[in-house]
DNA sequence: TACTTTCGGGG
DNA sequence: GTGTACGAAAGTA
């Protein structure tokens, strides 16, 4: 029979390990295949002699030694080297094994399911062949079978997932969170991807409600929070869900629920193996969930990966993505409702059935899954790992295979010593990266940019030069070999293909395969699949070279992560020096790009020259240069932080876009004022090329904060309180604001772990004193800080766009904050007008500007129109002096 | 300007 | 489970 590998990991048996794969069939399915007569083992390299004896007294551990022939992994060897095999009884006691052998080991850190996955050619969600021969089972809750040998089957297929979402409602006193060991779970939700008994979701409350009547049919009223979990427990069994979801889960409800369930002496067996519990580990501040069988899979985890929003809050995402809301209530009545009235009750029941319902949408709607499935099926770990793991794992699964195939040992995982001498030694001999050209920073508006990149750099540079830690040569060796631009040579990949190039050559080569199928592909499900795995493959091979040079890589050979960039610099420096050569001059460039300016102001024009340039450079083996977009207007700060407004191609159309790199627009603790102004600035300037206009629209921002008429929810800032008011040492606005809230109304103070918003006001205490709620702002008619909101907030990443585009910079940021964006609106000679009470004067030409109250002289007008202090502007010119109104 | 410390989400 | 592991932004030297 067909199945998809879901999960895996072994148990010990009568002494022997079994390694138990849960899979699913076509139909959604659930088996389990146990595969015994598999054994774990490991290598070891030294004196033989000496590692038998020191083996001597774990006898009872081993089942085999022999010796065998392998090649090392680092440098190009050019003969195997002899080694023995040590195949042991229990994966368990390798560590031990290992630890007590004083020679070099290798693959004695493999976790057994995986070292299973990679003997017999398998990996997670990948497909299998096997005989279906059924075997009773009482350790694992779906169908068993047994297995003697795997067919591992090509197929893009994914079989049917049932998910279940669910989130849980707790006691929650107002000064704090939530603890296991003293608030009990109220309510738990539950959302079905599959209805369950008829109904899409369910609600389990620990104590008896009047439910409204539509909630009869999926509310479930029970006497205990005990009673309450174990019926969850029944419905987990029931509805045998595949994938468990919900918002912030691994961090909160599971390791809640697992504490409560202990408390209350209910076993924790909620996955497909009866013999284990669900597994919350947690280090820090990063807790993870394991349950066999199933796969957990935090829909908050994902979307804070996946996507870029200023709050990761349920309510904020859900809106985003999905449309809908959270039911609005406060955790601070929590308990009051919890403890009250029946409608009131009623709404919360229908607050916690949303949470997980919008849990679930979120996954589902949003099809959050595939590239997770993609990532597991492209590089062989179980779903579970894809969803938690990070590329390390991806790339060790991966080389681990390709070693073994070519017999090459696949290094240990490095000690915390190995990993400090790395550090220390890099420290030393730095780890070079990309080459990025100065760019020529400024507004540029005359003509064209072209933006050429290179194809896949680094894994071009990788397979072009046979770059791997296996081909790398000491200075010893003589044979046909690639030079690099640092000196270290590779062997020729006629005598010795490298491991990486290999690798490469095939994921980059699957990718285009994916590409074209989907691009013909007509069934959107099937092209969306098709698309997060061509996605999955080029993040793989992405990371390769991220992986040669990190610390705690297994193959970590420093010289083989700077070739690669040293590579990369000099190509990108030669095609630099190619094009200027060709009469084009290039503004910028970065690592794999350059940017290239072309004197036409015709689009069409400028894609003609994009591909002709392209074509004319010659390069090196698999390298390639493509023209993929161009730039109608680009401004340029610095090195890695522009702007530009883009024109690339497809099918024959242009899509157009403003661009922002490194540029802060989305910051989370900055008003929205300032993102919008800087969003309008930006887009007047390139899409209009109009400087002034966007002074002018920058100054129109600035009056009206003066007159007070921004919306106070443009202002506010919102920040979170961790620890209790007191405890905080330094000044911190929200914090002072916190302990007023506390004195105007002590028992409704923002306590540890919520968040405040706050709004700067008008006044004479240090900035920290003057934040206030909003809300009290507008009942109290208080006035806000305009000149705070606009020195502080507004300008600075104002200031730096427009230094860049003919305002002079040293003036700019001096402290005088001169303005010279006023100058530019206003170059040649300007009118004040100044009124002196009683009489009106006119000054034509004022010398200079006072403030009324600290007496400080302005040789011009700051932008704000006020004096640092706040204090009112007097001009005086011609002996006169006469109050500042207007600025024309 | 570079480095260290903090905080997110959940109730 | 032959496991040990985040990342961005704020604050500070």
């Amino acid at each position: 029979m067909k199945l998809q590998i879901f999960d895996a990991d072994y148990t010990m048996l009568n002494d022997k390990p079994v390694v138990r794969v849960f899979c699913k069939d076509e139909s959604g399915k659930t088996f389990c295949v146990f595969c015994k007569d598999y054994m774990p083992y490991f290598y070891a390299l030294g004196d033989q002699e000496k590692i038998r004896q020191q083996l001597k007294k774990f006898e009872g551990e081993i089942r085999k030694i022999e010796t065998v022939k392998r090649f090392l992994p680092v440098g190009y060897q050019k003969e195997k080297t002899e080694v023995l095999k040590i195949t042991t009884k229990n994966p368990s006691k390798v560590p031990d094994l290992r630890d007590s052998l004083d020679c070099r080991t290798f693959e004695a850190d493999i976790l057994f399911k995986y070292r299973f996955f990679a003997d017999k050619n398998i990996g997670g969600m990948g497909w299998i062949e096997v005989e279906d021969k059924f075997v009773n089972t009482t350790t694992v809750s779906c169908k068993g079978l047994e297995t003697k040998k795997i067919k591992s089957i090509v197929s893009d297929k994914n079989a049917p997932l049932k998910t279940m979402a669910l989130d849980i409602e707790t006691e929650t006193p107002t000064d704090r969170l939530p603890e296991t060991g003293k608030d009990a779970i109220t309510m738990l939700s539950l959302a079905f991807s599959k209805s369950y008994m008829g109904q899409k979701d369910m609600v389990i409350v620990s104590k008896h409600v009047r439910l409204r009547e539509d909630q009869k049919k999926n509310t479930i009223c029970v006497e205990s929070e005990k009673k309450m979990l174990e019926k969850f427990k029944d419905i987990i069994d029931q509805y045998d869900p595949d994938v468990i979801t919900g918002y912030n889960i691994e961090n909160f409800d599971f390791p809640f629920i697992v504490g409560r369930m202990e408390k209350l002496g209910i076993k924790r067996d909620l996955g497909r193996a009866k013999d284990k519990s669900v597994f919350c580990s947690k280090y820090g501040p990063r807790s993870t969930t394991r349950i066999t069988g199933r796969v957990v899979a935090d829909s908050y985890q994902i979307i804070k990966r996946d996507f870029s929003f200023k709050s990761y809050k349920l309510d904020a995402v859900a809106e985003k993505l999905l449309g809908k809301k959270k039911i609005d209530i406060s955790y601070r009545d929590f308990n009051k409702i919890w403890n009250g009235k029946a409608e009131e009750l009623q709404k919360f029941i229908d607050y916690s059935r949303r949470d997980s319902v919008l849990a679930l949408d979120l996954i589902e709607k949003k099809n959050l899954m595939d590239k997770y499935v993609a990532l597991s099926k492209v590089s062989g770990i179980l779903f579970q790992d894809a969803l938690n793991g990070g590329e390390t794992i991806r790339i060790e699964n991966v080389l681990l295979k390709e070693f073994n195939k070519k017999d090459v040992l696949f290094p240990l995982k490095p000690s915390d010593r190995e990993i400090m001498e790395r550090a220390k030694k890099r420290k030393k001999s730095e780890l070079k990266g990309g080459l990025v050209l100065q760019p020529k920073a400024g507004l540029h508006t005359d003509g064209y940019i072209l933006v050429l990149d290179f194809k896949s750099l680094y894994p071009s540079i990788i397979r072009t030069y046979n770059i791997c830690p296996t081909t790398l040569l000491s200075d010893d060796i003589k044979v046909k070999c690639n030079l690099s631009p640092i000196k270290t040579r590779f062997v020729d990949s006629e005598i010795r293909p490298g491991i990486l190039p290999f690798v490469l050559e095939r994921l980059i080569k699957e990718r285009s395969v994916v590409k074209k199928r989907m691009h013909q592909e007509k069934d959107r499900d099937e092209k969306r699949l098709l698309y997060a795995k061509q996605w999955a493959l080029k993040i793989l091979a992405n990371a390769f070279y991220g992986y040669t040079g990190y610390l705690r890589a297994k193959t970590y050979v420093v010289e083989v992560a700077n070739t690669i960039t040293a590579f990369g610099r000099e190509l990108l420096q030669k095609t630099r020096e190619e094009i200027t050569n060709m009469g084009y001059e290039v503004i910028y460039g970065d690592t794999d790009s350059v940017f290239v300016k072309v004197k036409t102001k015709d689009l069409e024009n400028a894609y003609r020259k994009g591909n002709q340039i392209v074509s004319k450079i010659k390069l090196p083996g698999k390298l390639v240069l493509e023209f993929e977009k161009t730039f109608r207007s680009f401004l340029i700060l610095t090195k890695k932080r522009y702007a530009a407004w883009s024109f690339e191609k497809t099918n024959d159309e242009w899509t157009e876009k403003i661009e922002m790199k490194g540029i802060e627009t989305v910051r989370r603790d900055w008003p929205d004022i300032v993102t919008e102004t800087m969003n309008v600035v930006i887009n007047i300037i390139l899409k209009e090329g109009d400087v002034k206009k966007a002074i002018r629209y920058v100054q129109g921002e600035v009056d009206k904060l003066n007159a007070g008429e921004v919306d106070l929810k443009k202002l506010a800032v919102t920040k979170s309180i961790t620890k209790s008011v007191d405890r905080y040492e330094g000044m911190l606005p929200h914090i002072e604001l916190a302990k007023k809230l506390r004195k105007r109304s002590p028992s409704q103070a923002p306590v540890a772990g919520s968040r405040i918003s706050f709004v700067i006001i008008r006044g004479n205490q240090m900035l920290s004193k003057r934040a206030e709620d909003p809300e009290y702002i507008s009942e109290n008619k208080l006035k806000i800080d305009s000149c705070y909101y606009i020195d502080n907030q507004l300008l600075p990443p104002l200031e730096r766009i427009f230094s860049v585009i003919g305002v002079d910079k040293g003036e700019l940021l001096g402290k005088g904050r001169q303005c010279n964006l006023k100058d530019l609106l206003k170059p040649a000679k300007r009118n004040h007008k100044i009124e002196t009470p009683p009489e009106k004067i006119i000054i034509e030409s004022p010398e200079g500007f006072l403030c009324r109250e600290c007496k400080r002289n302005f040789r011009r007008i700051p932008l704000v129109g006020r004096c640092d202090c706040g204090g009112e502007l007097f001009a005086f010119g011609n002996g006169n002096m006469g109050k500042l109104i207007k600025i024309c």
